[in-house]
DNA sequence: TGAAAAAACTAATATGCGTTAGTTTTACAA
DNA sequence: TTGTAAAACTAACGCATATTAGTTTTTTCA
């Protein structure tokens, strides 16, 4: 019946992987239907295919799309001048911000990526043990130039992921904290700890 | 067929839970079927159902079971004559061993609670806020005793409960960091930091 | 304005799902 | 050894799913 809305800089198939984010947050990929997401877009199921691939072509979409953003700026934030200490606070603040600026996409691919077939199923998993890697190395980096505690770096560095990726559960209080004292207390929690 | 292996101390009931767990872990309650959990169980279907009353029941038991052990735990914590940094570092390391020594049901129960039915979904949105808040109060208090920085005791909290939770990504390297180290460092990361 | 392309529609198919009904087999206690 | 309860079985139902084929409507642009 209707058409789908096309906004300036989107094409139609940006709007339908848009709502099948917000989609897929609420309801999780499995029980998220097709005929769901076409009715959220105020249209007929079968005519996405004229847009899309497939259901899991959206999936793929969404988990790589947010991939390669990280993995572009831990290359740029590798190549800058800054202490290895500096490097890692840059990093804890991106992923905040992604967190809090792309909510529904980084919430499905860290919830979603299960369900990938293969290859991208593979090929994001690598992806992300590539970049946890380079996070490690650049601890260690930061142990050696005593900038860092003498700890277990693969350690750290699943604490600050995991730590960050817990925003998801903060939209709820978003009244009540401010975003940026909110930043700034997990970044001062993640790097120097919380006991006096 | 086969009859559901039954040990000592478990009921039937029991053993399907806990490879509905596995199951769900693995491949998310969405996508896993009742034939499979039946078949890896060596058994058909509707067998099931001569133990359970539905697949939802499954998840049910698996999130209260999870959700009740936190409970007592913190109600014994507070209820001691420690400090609330004490307290607070028992938290931590009870969360770790959970995540380490019931990981299927502490993933399923982190993962899947979203399929829960109602009423359950609201008890257990309910149960975990009210665990939560009763770590913002101990964080709250530390800080009044100077025990603790004077932190948003929120962002504290969730920091810490997301940095445990992601342990879950842990399980890989398990032959490479004795389960010691890998909780006294996560520990000592998130009272301490790790900066020099 | 009219032709071409884009994007919607309806109808239908094959598949897998949770679950029920009814029946048969197995296990244990008297 | 036999009777009873537990637990398995087969067959089937109704429903929701992703996707396709074929057709019609809408938009675009020369």
């Amino acid at each position: 019946m209707a058409k789908i809305f096309n906004s300036k800089n989107s094409t139609r198939k940006d709007v339908i992987i848009q709502k099948a984010a917000m989609l897929y947050k609420s309801k999780s990929y499995a029980t998220a239907s097709m005929r769901e997401l076409a009715e959220a877009l105020g249209v007929e199921a079968p005519s996405l295919y004229n847009h899309i691939g497939s259901k899991s072509e959206l999936l793929q979409i969404i988990c790589f799309k947010v991939a390669n953003n990280f993995i572009e700026q831990i290359k740029a934030i590798q190549s800058g001048g800054d202490t290895n200490a500096v490097k890692i606070e840059a990093i804890i603040r991106f992923h905040i911000k992604m967190m809090l600026d792309n909510f529904d996409e980084v919430y499905v691919s860290n919830h979603e990526w299960k369900h990938l077939k293969e290859p991208f199923l593979t090929d994001f998993l690598n992806t992300r043990r590539s970049y946890e890697q380079s996070l490690v190395n650049l601890v260690e980096a930061g142990i050696e130039t005593n900038e860092i505690k003498p700890v277990n770096a693969y350690v750290a560095v699943l604490t600050i992921l995991s730590a960050v990726r817990g925003l998801e559960f903060w939209q709820r209080n978003k009244k009540n904290i401010p975003q940026q004292v909110l930043e700034d207390d997990m970044v001062h929690h993640l790097l120097n700890g919380i006991l006096n």
